[in-house]
RNA sequence: GGGAUCGUAGCUCAGUUUGGUUAGAGCGCCUGCCUGUCACGCAGGAGGUCGCGGGUUCGAGCCCCGUCGGUCCCGCCA
């Protein structure tokens, strides 16, 4: 027996290693027994290399590996050497070399897997979760986290060397009335009183700035108790920021650098400085606060045509202030099946429009232009159609869609259906990459259900100076100063510049239906700091968990979480949540609502 | 809360349209053979409560109702 070596890794070996004595350990990740000879290829988390045996040769080492089977543990040494010239294996990066061990430690067995590592990414999701420590083996799914930990690790170096603090801040913390629903923990020293976890570090971090902390950031777990989506989870990371006596632009250029940064770790260039729009202007030309700009299909704007034409539908809408926009769809004007467009009707049905009008400039076999619609070409005149096709942008051979509305429906319409048909028709150049600032957010919107206005980013957000007259009269009118930053047509993140003087704090409070009497109760602690000489500040929070996604080009925010929960927020790893004990609840004086019913569910969960 | 979709061997799926003898395939697993394989090959074998419950029927993997679970979406997510 030679004497133990310090540990190889799989990436490590090259053609420089032939003839050196070398130690891997890991796990095999394939057996190849020709009878004689048996091969084994050994994984690591770096690479694979193949492992030989000849019972000539060694038969103590043979032995061992006959007994070998998938993703047993082992530890191999013995001499990097060239393999024989026709039995390269030009797919695999140690192709050129292998292994006849001298030793080999059988270090651990294992039993039948669920399912074949090298299938993880066809088999159902749920047993990859019930089964996350073999997921998480693949090669896929650990470079998706040396991935995130390059990125969160490159933030962090990023803004260490712009002297930014890392600060944490509680996880059990106050329960908020704004926002999202607040996941609670009940106290067991303060019967009866209820902890929440925090929807993001917000109040915190502006406290922090207070104390002169100046430069502030944290790697943050927030938590939201509503449903789930693909790019949703209960519980998601956030880079979260802020920074002392800056303005916007303090803020832009900083994320910028860092953000060009964290992309740059996953092959991403992004340019910066990013472009900037208005939230009016995106809006209006593509329907969306996050719109996709790698592909066309503006919006263009249709309403003067609409108000003076003998459509009543479009008349109407024009003389109530509404809009008739569309979208031209370039070359599709006989490409676009009847059924396909009553799909498209029926899906802008469910952002609230009333239908969806279409007019097809194509030509007859003559080439001669002939235009088709679906009854507008029975009110608008040949004129009104060319000044229709003029106003859309349209040429020969175009298809446009057409919307009418209340502004907000005809964006959400529009907006959507982009989407959907540059998905549908392949629209999509997925080599761009288009990331932006969108700037000037209203400051509030307007619930239709609660009968109020409510603050479009949160509460804390400061109103443009010269917009702050408009707070008690036309409130819809005032812009904030937020940010949100879009790649690819995904929100990675938004910002503000905070309030910080008590009054307009105030006033914002007031305007969204918070008193003084609530004020207090909620954020007094933050009113009180707010008058003991803050100083203007803002900052910003981005989704780790989304920028990782996008980077790893992972479906699914669950593909970059390593313990992620399923779309009802269960953990089939953990089983988590879980009943506890009477007892348990009896110490927190706590009782539930719900009896019996509950109990199939324990029994049933996953395969 | 709502819409869509999926659930058949350890895994991935076919079979469901039109109910009918013993539910199949590939991969994996087990046994044997095989000394340059690399998706090794060859031969043989084991493995099924068709998610669960109820109903219709002479007869249900297939039809009906309910339920559980996964995924996607709407609402929701300042």
């Amino acid at each position: 027996m030679n004497k133990k070596i310090p540990r190889s890794y799989c990436e490590q070996i090259n053609s420089q290693s032939v003839g050196q004595q070398v130690r891997l350990c890991g796990w095999v990740h394939v057996r190849r027994d020709l009878g004689g000879l048996v091969f084994i290829e050994l994984r690591d988390h770096t690479g694979r290399i193949q492992l030989a045996a000849d019972p000539k040769r060694n038969p103590a080492v043979h032995d061992v590996f006959l007994s070998l089977r998938s993703e047993y543990v082992i530890a191999a040494q013995g001499i990097v050497q060239k393999r024989p010239a026709d039995s390269v294996n030009a797919n695999l990066k140690t192709g050129e070399l292998e292994i006849y061990p001298e030793t080999v430690e059988l270090l651990n067995t294992c039993q039948n897997l669920p399912f074949q590592l090298d299938e993880a990414a066809q088999v159902d999701e749920s047993f990859r979760l019930k089964y996350r420590y073999l997921d998480l083996r693949r090669p896929e799914m650990q470079a998706n986290f040396r991935l995130r930990h390059k990125v969160i690790a490159t933030i962090r170096e990023h803004l260490n060397a712009q002297n930014f603090t890392e600060i944490e801040t509680p996880i059990l913390t106050k329960a908020t009335p704004e926002g999202a629903r607040d996941f609670l923990v009940p106290s067991r020293l303060n019967a009866g009183l209820w902890y929440a976890l925090p929807q993001s570090p917000q109040l915190f971090k502006q406290t922090l700035m207070i104390s002169g902390f100046d430069r502030y950031y944290q790697i943050a777990r927030c938590f939201r108790d509503e449903d789930l989506r693909a790019d949703r989870q209960p519980e998601f990371t956030q880079i979260d920021i802020e920074m002392s006596f800056i303005e916007e632009e303090d803020i832009l250029s900083t994320t910028e650098s860092w953000l060009a940064a964290a992309f740059k770790c996953g092959g991403v260039d992004i340019p910066i400085p990013l472009p900037r729009y208005t939230f009016k202007e995106v809006m209006d030309r593509f329907g969306s606060d996050k719109p996709d700009m790698r592909f066309d299909l503006e919006i263009k704007d249709l309403t003067k045509l609409a108000a003076k034409c003998q459509f009543k539908v479009f008349q109407e809408v024009a003389a109530s202030g509404g809009f008739v926009r569309g979208i031209t769809l370039p070359g599709k004007a006989n490409d676009v099946s009847r059924r396909t467009l009553d799909e498209w009707r029926d899906f802008v049905k469910l952002s609230g429009a009333q239908g969806l009008m279409w007019v097809a400039y194509g030509q007859d076999v003559d080439g001669k232009p002939q235009i088709r619609s679906a009854g507008l070409d029975k009110y608008l005149s040949a004129e009104e159609m060319c000044e229709l096709q003029t106003l859309a942008g349209a040429k020969t051979g175009d298809l446009v869609l057409v919307v009418a509305g209340t502004y907000s429906v005809v964006c959400q319409a529009l907006g959507r259906l982009r989407l959907k048909v540059a998905e549908e028709l392949n629209l999509i150049d997925h080599s761009k990459n288009k990331m932006f600032w969108v700037l000037d957010f209203p400051m509030f919107e307007y619930d239709k259900e609660e009968k109020k206005y409510v603050a479009m980013h949160h509460p804390f957000t400061a109103p443009r100076p010269e917009d702050l007259p408009l707070l008690e009269t036309e409130p819809e009118k005032v812009r904030a100063r937020a940010y949100d930053v879009v790649f690819n047509g995904v929100e990675l993140g938004s910002g503000s510049i905070r309030i910080h003087d008590q009054e307009t704090q105030s006033r914002v409070f007031n305007r969204i239906g918070i008193d003084q009497q609530a004020a207090k109760e909620k954020f007094g602690f933050l009113l009180d700091a707010l008058a003991t000489g803050a100083p203007p500040h803002g900052g910003i929070a981005l989704g780790i968990d989304r920028i990782v996604m996008l980077l790893a080009g992972a479906k699914s925010i669950r593909d970059v979480i390593a313990f992620p929960k399923t779309q009802s927020g269960t953990c089939l790893l953990t089983d988590a949540p879980s009943k506890v004990s009477p007892q348990q609840l009896a110490e927190l004086k706590v009782g539930s609502l719900v009896k019996e019913k509950q109990e199939s569910k324990e029994i049933q969960k996953v395969p």
